[in-house]
RNA sequence: GAGGUUGUAGCUCAGUUGGUUAGAGCGCUAGAUUGUGGUUCUAGAGGUCGCGGGUUCGAGACCCGUCUUCCUCCCCA
């Protein structure tokens, strides 16, 4: 009786949406493929076990968890019901949807680790929830389409992904993008520095916002997480560096205590020159010590691109992770991956106005018929031009051709055969050309012979 | 998870300080046109006013709750 509904943060895709989507599915892929990577789904939920503490706190109450099918209620006590909720979560459900694609890789990895070719590099083009609260280009349910290598430590990887990005983002249309570059080891090295040793976590988020809220906000937001003064005047030198020529070189002086950091600006340096070597033209990379990113497994390079002129988030994000599979007790497997978000690439290009008009049509030629007669003269007719390669269909029903041809109208068919009494004795069809108008007798093999090209 | 915002026909929206039978445009269906679509004309169908409570003689309008939309935080694709 009531109205149906879609649950929040969830979309239907429309005929029209799908061929775009496709368009971005396919392009992505291929592109993939061009680059050695091989396909992997893995399931839409997974053990809790496997996803919880992989993606900090704020991750883990973002994930979208199943109740136990059943009578859940019987393992648990009354007390379990009267205390806060987590410990009660945990009795009453065992599964939750996944969050993102890459820690479900790293568990098959370690599934699969003695099968597998090493490096291994895969693609996964899958949906992915999120239990948060829907905005414009932020949705609970959203693909992602990843590429990963792990079992190299070879940043050969890093530098493939930048041409893995140049070499789809202009494929698609969009020619205006950054593609931002941060090494985890560098904020590493600078929350040492300032004393604040094993703070990374609280001090990237606040750094993260430097281009967005300013200098002196972020150092009000270090205040309130319990940073010292001191810390902050150490930290100083990082706010000249968004505006540095030379900012390696920067950061190699101000940061020559730190062994880390030195590793970090290092590796920075060699996917630049990896990335010169592969000979990309005019590379659109840029180096931001400020990219902090949330996601609490990244440990090396770190990766976010952002669409220029349009006011959606970053449409893709990765970087290196040395230990995800360590969690499943299988330490020193690296991974690098890259994830693009199509949802958000599609509101890019659509606000661009990047789409194709013709690419909506699928039918090229319609039959209609006046009566049962020529009805079942037309679907005798329908094998023949499928076979020639021209998409055909045929109206089902023997109404008013009006009716007919107002079908044909609104679903953008360019043409149509008219069969009647009439056409059925002389052999000869009548071809209607939709956008013109104009109309011309042909036998069968003579309108195959005027669509084929 | 915090704060704000939105919801009336398939779609876009009107609806006065609470007052009788909730409207328009577009779309849809049928006809004008018994073998010709996109233009025009005519007629028609279509609404538990998001949902549930409350105030009132009377609620689409006011109050509370809830769901949803969009936005700002938080975070992210």
């Amino acid at each position: 009786m009531s109205k149906p509904s879609l649950a929040r943060g969830t979309r239907d895709f429309g005929p029209e949406q799908m061929v775009r989507r496709n368009f971005i599915f396919d392009t992505i892929r291929r592109s993939f493929q061009r680059y050695g990577f091989l396909p992997l789904e893995t399931p839409a939920f997974e053990n809790l076990s496997v996803l919880m503490g992989k993606y900090g706190e704020e991750g883990d109450q973002l994930l979208f968890k199943i109740l136990n099918s059943g009578d859940f209620k019987s393992k648990t006590n009354e007390q379990d019901w009267l205390g806060p909720y987590k410990p009660l979560t945990q009795k009453i459900s065992e599964k939750g949807l996944r969050y993102d694609l890459t820690v479900p890789f790293a568990r098959y990895v370690v599934m699969n680790r003695g099968t597998l070719v090493m490096p291994f590099k895969r693609y996964q083009i899958q949906p992915v929830w999120r239990a948060d609260r829907p905005q414009r280009g932020r949705y609970r349910e959203f693909y992602q389409c990843d590429a990963d290598v792990v079992g190299t430590d070879s940043l050969l990887c890093e530098a493939e992904i930048v041409g893995l990005l140049h070499a789809i983002l202009p494929e698609l249309g969009i020619q205006d993008f950054t593609v931002k570059i941060n090494n985890r080891k560098v904020l590493t090295g600078i929350a040492t520095m300032i004393g604040a040793s094993g703070q990374e976590g609280p001090l990237c988020v606040a750094i993260d916002k430097l281009d967005k809220i300013g200098k002196e906000k972020v150092k009000e937001e270090l205040l309130q997480k319990g940073f010292h003064q001191d810390s902050l005047t150490l930290l100083e030198p990082i706010f000249e560096l968004a505006h540095s020529q030379n900012p390696f070189a920067d950061l190699k002086s101000w940061l020559s205590s730190s062994e880390v950091a030195m590793q970090g600006i290092a590796e920075l340096e060699e996917v630049w020159k990896l990335v010169n070597i592969a000979g990309i033209p005019n590379p659109k990379i840029q180096f931001d010590v400020t990219l902090a990113r949330g996601l609490s497994y990244y440990t090396g390079a770190i990766f976010e691109v952002k669409a220029n002129g349009v006011q959606i988030g970053s449409i893709s994000g990765g970087g290196r992770y040395d230990n995800l599979t360590g969690t499943f007790g299988v330490p020193g497997i690296s991974g690098v991956g890259i994830s693009l978000g199509v949802d958000r690439i599609y509101d890019v290009m659509e606000e661009l106005g990047l789409f194709p008009d013709s690419a909506q049509a699928t039918t090229q030629l319609m039959l209609t018929n006046f009566d049962r007669q020529a009805f079942e003269y037309g679907v005798g007719l329908l094998a023949k031009l499928r076979n020639a390669g021209i998409n055909t269909e045929i109206y089902p029903d023997s109404v008013k051709l009006k009716k007919q041809l107002d079908y044909a109208d609104r679903k953008q068919i360019p043409y149509v055969v008219l069969i009647g009494s009439e056409e059925i004795q002389s052999g000869l069809l009548t071809l209607k050309h939709m956008q013109t108008g104009d109309q011309q007798k042909l036998d069968i093999a003579g309108i195959i012979a005027a669509l084929a090209h």
